[in-house]
DNA sequence: CTGGATGCAAAGGTTTTGCACGCTA
DNA sequence: TAGCGTGCAAAACCTTTGCATCCAG
């Protein structure tokens, strides 16, 4: 009935190494990370290829297609529900250890809308980001 | 100290249209969408001046640059904070009129960061797109 | 074998930028 | 008048696609 019948799920080399090597990593790499990642294994593989397995790996659940605010695409080979923490300096994303607060119980009321979920997102400044910091002149330039 | 002497504050034909223009709709538009909107009134007013413009007024408060989750630029006259909702299908973004449950109350730990703020977005079906969908067989694709 | 997957390269969509000229303050 | 802002066009970026070929099942 669905669209669901998903019959592109052969196996290739190219989608094993992509898999593999995105789970081997805790950053929360591009497709252009993961594309150079991948070609340490496959170096001719081709960033089409890598695009398009990681769609699939997405559909698939078995990996994470993060689209964050304001930035290209990033991938998270932990497939589990969780949030993320962005830098505002260096863009790097993490994981949210853990959250208080009951972000899971808000509630809206959105013009008629059929509300069917939220997103949330953090930022601030990394570890390493405030290290810099301390010593030079750099401001925040967020603007929520 | 601070880059924040903001000399760019001389005051235009285009950028006054721009913002007079953007706060007439209650809508999210895209920087295109403006664009479109501008040329209204100053037929040869181009792109490159509308995305410089509205970069600058939301650098100075006036106007809201929204970077939602895998969508382009969207520009809000309202400045003040709100959150948003947008339709998973047609990718409309309206006002979330309220939120019950205390998202500011999150709070959250982040492996060294400093946390300084959050962000959420709401997603749903808009109205309009409900009405559609009684009668044909689409299914939502999200993958949070 | 068959048709999904690949590599390559071109195209697409969005945003930024370089440059010479124009206009605000 | 000085130099920020503009229009135009090219470039930069990121992502998707067309196509001939390859290879997993």
């Amino acid at each position: 009935m669905t669209e669901n019948m998903n019959k592109n799920t052969r196996q290739t080399r190219q989608k094993r190494v992509i898999l593999v090597e995105l789970r081997k990593v805790t950053s929360h790499p591009t497709a252009d990370e993961v594309y150079q990642m991948a070609r340490k294994k496959i170096p001719n593989i081709s960033l089409g290829t890598v695009y398009r397995n990681l769609e699939q790996l997405s559909e698939q659940g078995k990996i994470r297609k993060l689209e964050l605010a304001g930035s290209q695409m990033r991938f998270d080979g932990r497939a589990y529900s969780h949030h993320h923490v962005s830098c505002v300096r260096c863009s790097r994303v993490d994981d949210v250890i853990s959250v208080r607060g009951n972000p899971g119980s808000i509630d809206v009321e959105a013009g008629g809308y059929q509300v069917l979920g939220h997103r949330i997102e953090f930022y601030g400044v990394c570890p390493s980001c405030q290290k810099k910091e301390s010593a030079d002149e750099r401001s925040p330039r967020m603007h929520l």
